[in-house]
DNA sequence: TTTTTTGTAACACATTGAGTTATAGATATT
DNA sequence: AATATCTATAACTCAATGTGTTACAAAAAA
Protein backbone atom coordinates (compact mmCIF):
# COMPACT_ATOMS: atom_id res chain seq x y z
CA UNK A 1 0.00 0.00 0.00
CA UNK A 2 1.45 3.38 -0.57
CA UNK A 3 2.72 5.79 2.17
CA UNK A 4 0.25 8.16 2.05
CA UNK A 5 -2.96 6.01 1.34
CA UNK A 6 -1.88 3.51 4.44
CA UNK A 7 -1.64 6.70 6.59
CA UNK A 8 -5.14 7.46 6.45
CA UNK A 9 -6.24 3.67 6.62
CA UNK A 10 -4.19 3.69 9.36
CA UNK A 11 -5.80 6.80 11.42
CA UNK A 12 -9.46 4.68 9.97
CA UNK A 13 -8.71 1.67 12.04
CA UNK A 14 -7.09 2.77 14.83
CA UNK A 15 -10.01 5.31 15.43
CA UNK A 16 -12.76 2.42 14.59
CA UNK A 17 -11.17 0.33 17.14
CA UNK A 18 -11.88 3.06 19.50
CA UNK A 19 -15.20 3.62 18.50
CA UNK A 20 -16.44 0.11 18.37
CA UNK A 21 -14.95 -0.31 21.91
CA UNK A 22 -14.57 -4.11 21.93
CA UNK A 23 -12.20 -5.71 23.24
CA UNK A 24 -11.28 -7.75 19.90
CA UNK A 25 -12.30 -6.79 16.31
CA UNK A 26 -11.45 -8.84 13.23
CA UNK A 27 -9.48 -7.56 10.19
CA UNK A 28 -13.05 -8.24 8.50
CA UNK A 29 -14.97 -5.81 10.05
CA UNK A 30 -12.53 -3.28 9.31
CA UNK A 31 -12.17 -4.06 6.29
CA UNK A 32 -16.05 -3.80 5.74
CA UNK A 33 -15.21 0.01 7.34
CA UNK A 34 -12.46 0.98 5.18
CA UNK A 35 -14.14 -1.31 2.58
CA UNK A 36 -11.44 -2.88 1.47
CA UNK A 37 -9.98 -6.60 1.95
CA UNK A 38 -9.26 -8.55 5.57
CA UNK A 39 -6.05 -8.81 4.31
CA UNK A 40 -4.81 -5.04 3.35
CA UNK A 41 -6.39 -4.43 6.45
CA UNK A 42 -3.82 -6.87 8.32
CA UNK A 43 -0.71 -5.28 6.70
CA UNK A 44 -1.25 -1.97 7.49
CA UNK A 45 -2.18 -3.46 11.50
CA UNK A 46 1.01 -5.49 11.23
CA UNK A 47 3.19 -1.91 10.92
CA UNK A 48 0.93 -0.83 13.77
CA UNK A 49 1.80 -3.52 16.28
CA UNK A 50 5.60 -3.39 15.23
CA UNK A 51 5.38 -0.09 17.26
CA UNK A 52 3.00 -1.61 20.13
CA UNK A 53 0.12 0.42 18.95
CA UNK A 54 -1.84 -2.71 18.24
CA UNK A 55 -1.98 -6.03 19.71
CA UNK A 56 -3.70 -8.97 17.58
CA UNK A 57 -4.95 -12.68 19.02
CA UNK A 58 -4.76 -15.72 16.79
CA UNK A 59 -7.32 -18.00 16.78
CA UNK A 60 -11.38 -18.52 17.04
CA UNK A 61 -12.47 -14.78 18.23
CA UNK A 62 -9.42 -13.52 18.36
CA UNK A 63 -8.70 -9.88 16.59
CA UNK A 64 -7.18 -6.58 17.29
CA UNK A 65 -7.19 -4.07 19.89
CA UNK A 66 -5.69 -0.88 20.98
CA UNK A 67 -2.66 -1.44 22.98
CA UNK A 68 -2.19 1.81 24.49
CA UNK A 69 -4.43 4.93 25.53
CA UNK A 70 -6.18 6.68 22.93
CA UNK A 71 -4.66 9.74 23.86
CA UNK A 72 -1.26 8.21 23.67
CA UNK A 73 -1.53 7.48 20.23
CA UNK A 74 -0.71 10.85 17.82
CA UNK A 75 -0.58 11.17 14.70
CA UNK A 76 2.69 11.09 14.36
CA UNK A 77 3.15 7.76 16.12
CA UNK A 78 1.00 6.16 13.31
CA UNK A 79 2.79 8.27 10.67
CA UNK A 80 6.12 6.95 11.92
CA UNK A 81 4.41 3.08 12.06
CA UNK A 82 3.39 3.48 8.47
CA UNK A 83 6.06 5.29 6.62
CA UNK A 84 8.44 2.99 5.65
CA UNK A 85 10.38 5.51 2.59
CA UNK A 86 11.15 8.92 2.27
CA UNK A 87 9.05 11.48 2.28
CA UNK A 88 10.75 13.06 -0.69
CA UNK A 89 12.40 10.59 -2.99
CA UNK A 90 16.02 10.67 -3.34
CA UNK A 91 17.10 12.11 -6.67
CA UNK A 92 18.94 9.49 -9.19
CA UNK A 93 22.51 10.09 -9.55
CA UNK A 94 24.58 10.98 -12.81
CA UNK A 95 27.90 10.36 -11.92
CA UNK A 96 29.12 12.12 -14.52
CA UNK A 97 27.49 15.50 -13.96
CA UNK A 98 28.90 17.47 -10.61
CA UNK A 99 25.35 18.82 -9.81
CA UNK A 100 23.88 15.41 -9.96
CA UNK A 101 26.30 13.69 -8.19
CA UNK A 102 26.44 16.09 -5.21
CA UNK A 103 22.58 16.39 -5.37
CA UNK A 104 21.86 13.98 -2.95
CA UNK A 105 23.94 15.00 -0.45
CA UNK A 106 22.46 18.62 -0.87
CA UNK A 107 19.07 17.96 -0.43
CA UNK A 108 19.27 15.55 2.46
CA UNK A 109 19.06 17.42 5.61
CA UNK A 110 17.08 20.13 3.88
CA UNK A 111 14.45 17.17 3.34
CA UNK A 112 15.05 15.78 6.64
CA UNK A 113 14.06 19.33 8.28
CA UNK A 114 10.93 19.85 5.78
CA UNK A 115 9.66 16.14 7.49
CA UNK A 116 10.97 17.14 11.05
CA UNK A 117 8.92 20.32 11.03
CA UNK A 118 5.67 18.28 10.81
CA UNK A 119 6.29 16.08 13.97
CA UNK A 120 5.17 18.92 16.64
CA UNK A 121 2.07 19.43 14.13
CA UNK A 122 0.88 15.84 13.90
CA UNK A 123 2.24 15.02 17.25
CA UNK A 124 -0.72 17.51 18.97
CA UNK A 125 -3.29 15.41 17.22
CA UNK A 126 -4.26 12.09 18.70
CA UNK A 127 -6.86 9.63 18.11
CA UNK A 128 -8.48 10.92 21.45
CA UNK A 129 -8.39 14.39 19.70
CA UNK A 130 -10.10 12.76 16.32
CA UNK A 131 -12.49 10.81 18.43
CA UNK A 132 -13.64 13.84 21.02
CA UNK A 133 -14.22 15.85 17.40
CA UNK A 134 -16.31 12.71 15.69
CA UNK A 135 -18.16 12.16 18.72
CA UNK A 136 -19.48 16.12 18.15
CA UNK A 137 -20.60 15.21 14.76
CA UNK A 138 -22.42 12.01 15.42
CA UNK A 139 -24.33 13.93 18.06
CA UNK A 140 -25.69 16.17 15.78
CA UNK A 141 -26.52 13.42 13.58
CA UNK A 142 -26.29 10.16 14.68
CA UNK A 143 -26.28 7.16 12.76
CA UNK A 144 -24.44 3.29 13.57
CA UNK A 145 -22.34 1.09 11.35
CA UNK B 1 5.85 12.43 -13.02
CA UNK B 2 5.19 11.22 -9.08
CA UNK B 3 4.87 14.61 -7.56
CA UNK B 4 8.47 13.19 -4.89
CA UNK B 5 10.65 12.43 -7.49
CA UNK B 6 8.81 15.90 -9.56
CA UNK B 7 10.56 17.91 -6.20
CA UNK B 8 14.03 16.45 -6.51
CA UNK B 9 14.13 16.77 -10.58
CA UNK B 10 12.64 20.27 -10.14
CA UNK B 11 15.45 21.49 -7.80
CA UNK B 12 17.95 19.32 -10.02
CA UNK B 13 17.42 21.82 -12.98
CA UNK B 14 17.22 24.78 -11.56
CA UNK B 15 20.74 24.48 -9.95
CA UNK B 16 22.07 23.29 -13.13
CA UNK B 17 20.76 26.00 -14.94
CA UNK B 18 22.49 28.82 -12.23
CA UNK B 19 25.46 26.03 -12.22
CA UNK B 20 26.00 26.60 -16.20
CA UNK B 21 25.42 30.07 -16.11
CA UNK B 22 24.25 30.30 -19.18
CA UNK B 23 21.36 32.62 -21.33
CA UNK B 24 19.57 29.57 -22.52
CA UNK B 25 20.12 25.88 -21.86
CA UNK B 26 18.17 23.19 -23.98
CA UNK B 27 15.99 20.39 -22.16
CA UNK B 28 18.54 18.44 -24.15
CA UNK B 29 21.14 19.38 -22.07
CA UNK B 30 19.78 18.78 -18.99
CA UNK B 31 18.36 15.45 -19.57
CA UNK B 32 21.68 14.70 -20.38
CA UNK B 33 22.58 16.36 -16.95
CA UNK B 34 19.38 14.47 -14.99
CA UNK B 35 19.90 11.43 -17.26
CA UNK B 36 16.46 11.32 -18.54
CA UNK B 37 14.66 12.38 -21.84
CA UNK B 38 14.45 15.97 -22.58
CA UNK B 39 10.18 15.81 -22.85
CA UNK B 40 10.32 14.85 -19.05
CA UNK B 41 12.37 17.72 -18.34
CA UNK B 42 10.48 20.44 -20.46
CA UNK B 43 7.22 18.34 -18.61
CA UNK B 44 8.91 19.81 -15.01
CA UNK B 45 9.95 23.16 -16.60
CA UNK B 46 6.34 23.83 -18.23
CA UNK B 47 5.15 23.87 -14.22
CA UNK B 48 7.99 26.25 -13.31
CA UNK B 49 7.57 28.78 -15.48
CA UNK B 50 3.76 28.83 -14.38
CA UNK B 51 4.79 30.12 -11.16
CA UNK B 52 7.11 32.20 -12.80
CA UNK B 53 10.83 30.56 -11.86
CA UNK B 54 12.12 29.60 -15.34
CA UNK B 55 11.01 31.49 -18.23
CA UNK B 56 11.50 29.59 -21.88
CA UNK B 57 12.22 30.78 -25.46
CA UNK B 58 11.38 28.83 -28.25
CA UNK B 59 13.25 28.50 -31.46
CA UNK B 60 16.52 27.65 -32.81
CA UNK B 61 19.41 28.07 -30.49
CA UNK B 62 16.31 28.52 -27.76
CA UNK B 63 16.03 26.98 -23.87
CA UNK B 64 15.56 27.69 -21.15
CA UNK B 65 16.94 30.26 -18.11
CA UNK B 66 15.95 31.18 -14.04
CA UNK B 67 14.01 34.08 -14.10
CA UNK B 68 14.80 35.51 -10.36
CA UNK B 69 17.56 35.83 -8.58
CA UNK B 70 18.84 32.56 -6.99
CA UNK B 71 18.41 33.75 -3.59
CA UNK B 72 14.63 34.31 -4.27
CA UNK B 73 13.74 30.49 -5.46
CA UNK B 74 13.46 28.74 -2.25
CA UNK B 75 12.94 25.23 -1.80
CA UNK B 76 9.14 25.86 -0.70
CA UNK B 77 8.73 28.09 -4.10
CA UNK B 78 9.69 24.88 -6.12
CA UNK B 79 7.42 22.29 -3.67
CA UNK B 80 4.71 24.50 -4.29
CA UNK B 81 5.28 24.76 -8.43
CA UNK B 82 5.90 21.14 -8.77
CA UNK B 83 3.18 19.45 -6.03
CA UNK B 84 -0.50 19.40 -7.73
CA UNK B 85 -1.79 16.47 -5.12
CA UNK B 86 -2.11 16.90 -1.54
CA UNK B 87 0.94 15.53 0.53
CA UNK B 88 -1.43 12.73 2.22
CA UNK B 89 -4.14 11.02 -0.23
CA UNK B 90 -7.67 11.83 1.26
CA UNK B 91 -8.79 8.36 2.65
CA UNK B 92 -11.70 6.57 0.31
CA UNK B 93 -15.24 7.08 2.00
CA UNK B 94 -17.41 4.53 2.98
CA UNK B 95 -20.68 6.25 3.59
CA UNK B 96 -22.76 3.43 5.27
CA UNK B 97 -19.72 3.80 8.35
CA UNK B 98 -20.02 6.63 10.94
CA UNK B 99 -16.18 6.51 10.99
CA UNK B 100 -15.31 6.68 7.43
CA UNK B 101 -17.65 9.19 6.31
CA UNK B 102 -16.77 11.70 8.44
CA UNK B 103 -12.74 10.76 8.36
CA UNK B 104 -12.02 13.26 5.65
CA UNK B 105 -13.46 16.01 7.22
CA UNK B 106 -11.63 15.12 10.82
CA UNK B 107 -8.07 14.51 8.77
CA UNK B 108 -8.27 17.31 6.57
CA UNK B 109 -6.89 20.09 9.13
CA UNK B 110 -4.03 17.95 10.44
CA UNK B 111 -3.12 16.77 7.21
CA UNK B 112 -2.70 20.88 5.97
CA UNK B 113 -1.50 21.64 9.00
CA UNK B 114 1.37 19.39 9.04
CA UNK B 115 1.87 20.32 5.20
CA UNK B 116 2.21 23.40 6.13
CA UNK B 117 4.54 23.05 9.12
CA UNK B 118 7.12 22.34 6.63
CA UNK B 119 6.87 25.77 4.70
CA UNK B 120 9.48 28.06 7.12
CA UNK B 121 11.59 24.88 7.26
CA UNK B 122 11.93 24.27 3.44
CA UNK B 123 11.45 28.72 2.63
CA UNK B 124 14.83 28.97 4.66
CA UNK B 125 16.63 26.80 1.90
CA UNK B 126 16.90 28.47 -1.81
CA UNK B 127 18.94 27.40 -4.65
CA UNK B 128 22.03 30.23 -3.47
CA UNK B 129 22.00 28.30 -0.44
CA UNK B 130 22.67 24.88 -2.40
CA UNK B 131 24.96 26.37 -5.12
CA UNK B 132 27.29 28.09 -2.25
CA UNK B 133 27.63 24.52 -0.47
CA UNK B 134 27.88 22.71 -4.06
CA UNK B 135 30.70 25.18 -4.90
CA UNK B 136 32.37 24.30 -1.48
CA UNK B 137 32.33 20.84 -2.19
CA UNK B 138 33.66 21.21 -6.24
CA UNK B 139 36.81 23.18 -4.81
CA UNK B 140 37.98 20.62 -2.69
CA UNK B 141 37.15 17.68 -5.44
CA UNK B 142 36.94 19.46 -9.31
CA UNK B 143 35.62 18.08 -11.94
CA UNK B 144 33.28 19.55 -15.16
CA UNK B 145 30.42 18.29 -16.78
C1' DT C 1 13.97 28.35 -46.26
C1' DT C 2 16.18 25.35 -43.32
C1' DT C 3 17.42 24.02 -38.80
C1' DT C 4 16.86 23.88 -34.06
C1' DT C 5 14.18 24.05 -30.19
C1' DT C 6 9.92 24.47 -27.28
C1' DG C 7 5.12 22.73 -26.30
C1' DT C 8 2.02 19.05 -26.14
C1' DA C 9 -0.51 15.11 -27.20
C1' DA C 10 -0.57 10.30 -27.82
C1' DC C 11 1.27 5.96 -27.27
C1' DA C 12 3.83 1.90 -25.26
C1' DC C 13 6.29 -0.32 -21.90
C1' DA C 14 7.67 -1.00 -17.12
C1' DT C 15 6.77 -0.54 -12.40
C1' DT C 16 3.91 -0.39 -8.63
C1' DG C 17 -0.17 -1.05 -6.06
C1' DA C 18 -4.41 -3.35 -4.60
C1' DG C 19 -7.01 -7.11 -4.12
C1' DT C 20 -7.39 -12.06 -4.04
C1' DT C 21 -6.32 -16.78 -3.14
C1' DA C 22 -4.06 -20.11 -0.52
C1' DT C 23 -2.20 -22.13 3.38
C1' DA C 24 0.01 -22.70 7.87
C1' DG C 25 -0.48 -21.82 12.67
C1' DA C 26 -3.09 -20.37 16.82
C1' DT C 27 -6.91 -20.63 19.96
C1' DA C 28 -11.77 -20.72 21.53
C1' DT C 29 -15.68 -23.66 21.26
C1' DT C 30 -17.96 -28.02 21.14
C1' DA D 1 -9.90 -34.40 20.53
C1' DA D 2 -12.15 -32.28 16.67
C1' DT D 3 -13.86 -28.33 14.56
C1' DA D 4 -14.45 -23.67 13.43
C1' DT D 5 -12.64 -19.16 13.37
C1' DC D 6 -9.17 -16.04 13.02
C1' DT D 7 -4.30 -14.15 12.35
C1' DA D 8 0.08 -14.19 9.50
C1' DT D 9 2.13 -14.20 5.40
C1' DA D 10 3.44 -15.56 0.78
C1' DA D 11 2.30 -15.75 -3.96
C1' DC D 12 -0.33 -14.44 -7.70
C1' DT D 13 -3.26 -11.53 -10.87
C1' DC D 14 -5.23 -7.56 -12.61
C1' DA D 15 -5.51 -2.60 -12.63
C1' DA D 16 -3.47 1.85 -12.14
C1' DT D 17 0.23 4.76 -12.50
C1' DG D 18 4.56 6.41 -14.00
C1' DT D 19 8.26 6.88 -17.39
C1' DG D 20 10.05 7.30 -21.59
C1' DT D 21 9.37 7.71 -26.43
C1' DT D 22 7.54 9.19 -30.74
C1' DA D 23 5.35 12.56 -33.35
C1' DC D 24 4.23 16.89 -34.89
C1' DA D 25 2.81 21.83 -34.74
C1' DA D 26 4.64 26.41 -33.72
C1' DA D 27 8.38 29.56 -32.99
C1' DA D 28 12.57 31.84 -34.03
C1' DA D 29 17.46 32.09 -35.29
C1' DA D 30 20.72 31.11 -38.95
Amino acid sequence: MKADAKFSTAIHVCLYLHYRGEKLLSSQEMAASVNTNPVVIRRVLAELRKKDIVGSVAGNQGGFYLKRAVDKISLWDIYQAVNDRELFQKPKVNEECPVSSNLAQLVKLPFQAAENAMQPSLEKITISTLYNQLDDILKTSPKFC
